[in-house]
DNA sequence: ATGAAAGCGCTAACAC
DNA sequence: GTGTTAGCGCTTTCAT
């Protein structure tokens, strides 16, 4: 591999001329510069990166952390953060936690971390005393609704009015048996959506039931099927579903036209997430919007504002980006 | 940032000692070592991996280049590619290219590829006279079909079989005006993927039927949608529909519902590639598997044989990936 | 506008 | 087992 030097000897300059002309970083004589120019071309010169990175101190890498990229919404999360990186110039290097606490904290501060200028982190696993683990020495956004105190900017979701409004445009439509099918303790975000559930319920008058709570520690369809499968079963009745997020709601999809319910007359449906598929299920899933490339710009405005220090101040930073609601035909369609 | 002579002059010892405690490369005296040990912790200290890289000559970095991370095959390919790498002791760089010719083309000798140890890139728009493109100063392993002459090495997924084989149940359960989703001469899968369709045909003694052949350049489930209404709106008859690829089967499923078509009775209905999503749909979709993982397991050997030097032959080799047909709700199944 | 030389933090070769 | 030192390829003063 040739180098810097290399191409300087052989265009009979120095070092800093040649420095010069790739960086641009000073004027440079147009016959000397199409000197450096074709000496680089000849020799095939690349600058190398390491080099140039160990004196810069930045490396033009980001990182991106999530759970699982085979879940589509992780997926639209990371082809959204690619795009908006590119255009600030960054590459980014993407890692799967698998979501759960152990490996979250240990990435955090491992060795894979070690090349980031900054991260972006959507946790699933880590738990509120885990405030110590993202006190880390690069900048770091998280993604969801923990608000860890004292450490890390994030961007909030809006789960609690996002699962407001999906369980009010069920009642508003005429239901009253809402099922709400992912709930667990795992992590904060099914607690905050089933809360935003009670909320609708509590503000409608509708006794909240146990029973039309079904727990699930995975979103996956599968879940969701099984969820169905399982309220069917046991003979609850219910007239809609609430799924925690859209995979779910696709398994519950599934279930429910295999059992011949029709939807959205005798079940209505609403998921989480606004993921793609969605829009072409049979029929098409109604579900909050949670504005992933609004959540995308904002973090990676605020990681890059840490990165070039343009803001310093220790305090953690907060963003809420709003969540609304798309009507599609798994729910009734209101008259105006 | 603390650095290793930090560390070395508080601990008492030499840069060396540091070094040996942090690598391992030579036995050091236990209280020693816990001597440099409790420095490390105290400064905080992480090694600087752009110092090491530039003695290193290697970044343990390697790239991933996809059209768009948001289809789901592709999605589901990154998340393969990141779980082998990272048993493999490397972190993944991943890049949008949008399947254009241009962009990828630039992508391939770009300062964004400057860190990578190695590339494994899914591309879509080069064409076989870009062989001089794929002439990098790095390891490059090409995924899919294209066969460049002399260059890097490649996985073939088996196209021509695969769609052969997607063909061949269809007609085995009776169907024969079967069309064919998804052709355009973009790039070369879906030439390839026709060839199989057509080699079915005229195995079974089939007249290839032009007017069964949708055109679309790309492969979303809108255009599977847009496809399948075409060929209703036109009064084309068909019993069946081999998409290209799963999205676009999906897109024809939704379709073919609305239209309160009987799947798979009236028309039954293929994709290609074996995305999670179909097992959900309703019917559930018949595809083809490329088996994705191989592929995967396949193109990292390669590429880390090649970084590695272990192997290191000028000629390229060429790895192929068998396809096999998975029968779900969307085809009627053969009586054993 | 161009050159000389120092040094970013680390590892490896070589001494002891 | 441990210390000394040279240099990986680049950018950046500081001269000229």
């Amino acid at each position: 591999m040739a180098t810097l030097r290399d191409v300087a000897i052989l265009a009979g300059v120095s070092n800093k001329t040649v420095s010069n002309v790739v960086n641009g970083s000073a004027p440079v004589r147009p016959e000397t510069k199409a000197r450096v120019e074709s000496a680089i071309a000849e020799l095939g010169y690349r600058p190398n990166l390491a080099a140039r990175t160990l004196r810069a101190g930045r490396t033009g890498v980001i990182g991106l952390a999530v759970p699982d990229l085979s879940y589509s919404y992780f997926a639209e999360l990371a082809s959204a953060v690619l795009e908006v990186a590119r255009d600030a110039g960054y590459v980014v290097l993407i890692e799967q936690t698998g979501g759960n606490r152990q490996d979250e904290i240990a990435f955090l501060t491992g060795p894979r971390t070690a090349m980031m200028d900054g991260l972006i982190f959507s946790p699933l696993g880590l738990l509120q005393e885990d405030a110590d683990a993202i006190r880390v020495p690069y900048p770091l956004v998280l993604l969801g609704e923990r608000t860890f105190q004292g450490s890390a900017d994030h961007v909030l979701i809006d789960n609690v009015a996002g699962a407001r409004l999906a369980t009010q445009r069920l009642i508003a439509s005429g239901k009253r048996r809402i099922a709400a099918v992912g709930m667990h303790g795992r992590d904060a975000t099914a607690g905050l959506r089933l809360q935003g559930y009670r909320e609708a319920l509590d503000l409608a008058g509708i006794a909240f039931d146990e029973s039309l709570v079904v727990y699930q520690e995975m979103w996956h369809r599968k879940e969701g099927a099984q969820s169905t499968e399982s309220l069917i079963v046991n003979g609850v009745p219910f007239d809609a579903i609430f799924a925690l997020n859209d995979e779910l709601a696709l398994g519950a999809l599934r279930v429910l036209v295999e059992h011949q319910i029709q939807v959205p007359e005798q079940v209505a449906l609403v998921g989480f997430d606004n993921v793609t598929e969605g829009q072409f299920a049979s029929p098409s899933l109604s579900t909050i919007d949670p504005h992933r490339s609004e959540v995308v710009r904002v973090a990676l405005g605020a990681l890059l504002e840490r990165i070039s220090g343009e803001f310093s101040a220790k305090e953690p930073r907060s963003f809420r980006v709003a969540a609304d609601f798309v009507q599609r035909e798994s729910t009734l369609s209101l008259a105006e």
